[in-house]
RNA sequence: GCCCCCAUCGUCUAGCGGCCUAGGACACCGCCCUUUCACGGCGGCGGCACGGGUUCGAAUCCCGUUGGGGGUACCA
């Protein structure tokens, strides 16, 4: 056990085949910082043409719940992230769930401490602080390593009070260096890394235990994941050296420690904030497409003068190296400008059968398309495929197309800045007449702006900015709505006339 | 306290010793286009945290300071 011994396991080299994993714990709503290391994690085994292991840590089971696995499946299934290895679609090194892979730990554990480099701990937390006072030194230190080297009296005469001992690594002590593939040479100096506990005392081995032990089995060459975990990244290493000592594992992975996502001001996003919530911006109506554009983004780049790509460009490109070490602050507003210009890239077919579901999430359509409804969604997708950045925005603005003629919100808004009432009443009355006068088979996006062009423009001599606000205010019951005169041929000259109509009635009542 | 990480416009970033009087994007502000809102086009505002080195030359390398962040658990 010699320090020379432990110190030659074996670097991945440049040609051993790419292993990556993600390995999340199902606590809580799927974290946009946790999905960006998804991302990373698939781009970097789809880039090297390597393979990326799903597994699930879910050795907490306090925390842990299976709505939130199930939640993380659906986020990458969502995303597109798929994987070769792991929960669902099983693998070479099943079971992919921590939690049903007890019997192998205690092998390990077993095998650790039988070489001496995992020994039993019986020093209480209390007893570790009382000896750093007495020897004058912080009591806030950490563990002593005082059991390292108990005798078998000492032992004994522990096990006869009923003491339950931990299970603690041996560390080296010694400096621990590591080249992360995003910071470089890493140093931790000797003394720094205390021999810490690898399972509890009832037997149950905790996370910096079965997270490389779980790596090592499943042949992991590169570690890609969150910067929190940094500082423990030399426990991990001087478990990776037993490791291949007793012959667990065949190599010490590359480390690349990416780093965080910060919500507002310098702090990490919370899993309280909603902006951390991946399916808050589904819901909003973010495209895979532009979220993983603006996720990479978060500490990658493609070019110096391009921010949006695809995900095949991702993938042609992306390398861990190229990541930055620095933080980044999650900008909603870029995020949606990004996802915009990504829902404009849709094919029309494409746009429209994304933007059903929020519609339906607002019930305005059924399950089933009815044929109107099919027919007033295609004519309305192209309107506001443009004029959106978020899938919701989009139900929304053509939403006034779906709603009975008398049942159409009017909203406060609608009525100001639309000019004097008695003008609003002229400009209705006068549309009214001319819209009459279109037979149903005339009706048309062109007959309708000509025919209220005439009459507003021409004949009423306004201005186009002020003639069409009350019009659109009545058809669509907003200030803001897509292009009128296409509205309208949607809405069909029955329905805009009887909105126009009931408008009408409302902006006179309100005189 | 100790250990570790980080530091270019408000934000995300390009930059890896001379191409930088620092480039792009988002946001913001003008103007143009225009039936609203968007889209699109044009222009503007705005940054190398600070101090020492190294070098003919530093945003780029080194050291320090300051400021942020993380760890220091029988959580993950």
């Amino acid at each position: 056990m010699s320090a020379a011994a432990e110190a030659s396991i074996p670097l991945v080299e440049a040609t051993t085949p790419v292993r990556v994993r993600f390995c999340p714990s199902p606590t809580g709503t799927p974290h946009v910082g946790l999905i960006r290391t998804a991302l990373f994690n698939w781009a970097y085994a789809r880039h090297t043409n390597g393979k990326l292991v799903f597994r699930i840590e879910d050795t907490d089971a306090k925390r842990d719940t299976e709505e939130s696995y199930l939640q993380l499946v659906e986020a990458l299934r969502w995303l597109g992230m798929d994987w070769d290895e792991g929960v669902e679609t099983g693998g070479p090194h099943e079971p992919y769930r921590q939690s049903q892979r007890g019997e192998l730990y205690q092998e390990v554990l077993t095998k650790l401490l039988e070489a001496g480099y995992v020994y039993r701990a019986y020093s209480t937390a209390e007893e570790v602080e009382q000896r750093h006072r007495a020897a004058g030194r912080d009591p806030k230190l950490g563990y002593d390593n005082y059991d390292r080297d108990l005798t078998a009296d000492q032992v004994a005469a522990f096990e006869a009070e009923g003491r339950q001992p931990v299970l603690r690594l041996r560390v080296p002590d010694e400096d621990i260096t590591f080249t992360d593939l995003v910071r470089g040479e890493i140093t931790f100096t000797a003394g720094s890394t205390p021999d810490f506990v690898v399972a509890r005392a009832n037997g149950e081995p905790l996370y910096p235990f079965v997270n490389p032990v779980d790596d090592a089995l499943m042949g992991i060459t590169h570690v890609l994941r969150g910067e929190d975990l940094l500082s423990s990244t030399p426990r991990q290493i001087a478990l990776y050296r037993a490791l291949y000592a007793v012959g667990v594992a065949e190599h010490l992975p590359a480390f690349a420690h990416l780093p965080y996502v910060l919500g507002e001001g310098s702090k990490k996003l919370s899993k309280r904030d909603p902006q951390a919530n991946l399916f808050h911006h589904r819901d909003r109506g973010f495209i895979r497409e532009g979220l993983l554009n603006y996720l990479a983004l978060l500490g990658w780049s493609l070019a110096a003068d391009e921010d949006i790509f695809t995900v095949d460009e991702l993938v042609e490109n992306f390398d861990v190296t190229d990541v930055l070490s620095n933080p980044a602050r999650f900008d909603v507003k870029k995020a949606e400008a990004i996802n915009g210009t990504h829902i404009r890239r849709l094919q029309a077919k494409d746009f429209r059968d994304r933007l059903a579901p929020y519609l339906r999430a607002q019930q305005l359509i059924g399950e089933e398309l009815s044929e109107r409804e099919a027919q007033l969604l295609d004519g309305a997708a192209p309107l506001v495929q443009e004029r959106i950045a978020l899938l919701a925005e989009g139900a929304d603005m053509m939403a006034f197309l779906f709603v009975a003629d008398q049942d159409l919100p009017i909203e406060e808004k609608a009525f100001s800045g639309i000019g004097p009432s008695d003008e609003v009443l002229q400009v209705l009355d006068a549309s009214t007449a001319a819209l009459e006068k279109l037979d149903d088979d005339a009706w048309g996006t062109e007959a309708v702006e000509s025919a209220l062009r005439e009459a507003l423009i021409d004949g009423l001599g306004l201005k186009p900015r002020k003639a069409f606000g009350a019009v659109r205010s009545a058809v669509s019951g907003r200030k803001v709505s897509p292009p009128l005169f296409e509205s309208m041929e949607l809405l069909g000259r029955e329905s805009s006339l009887k909105r126009i109509a009931r408008f009408r009635g409302l902006a006179e009542a309100r005189g």
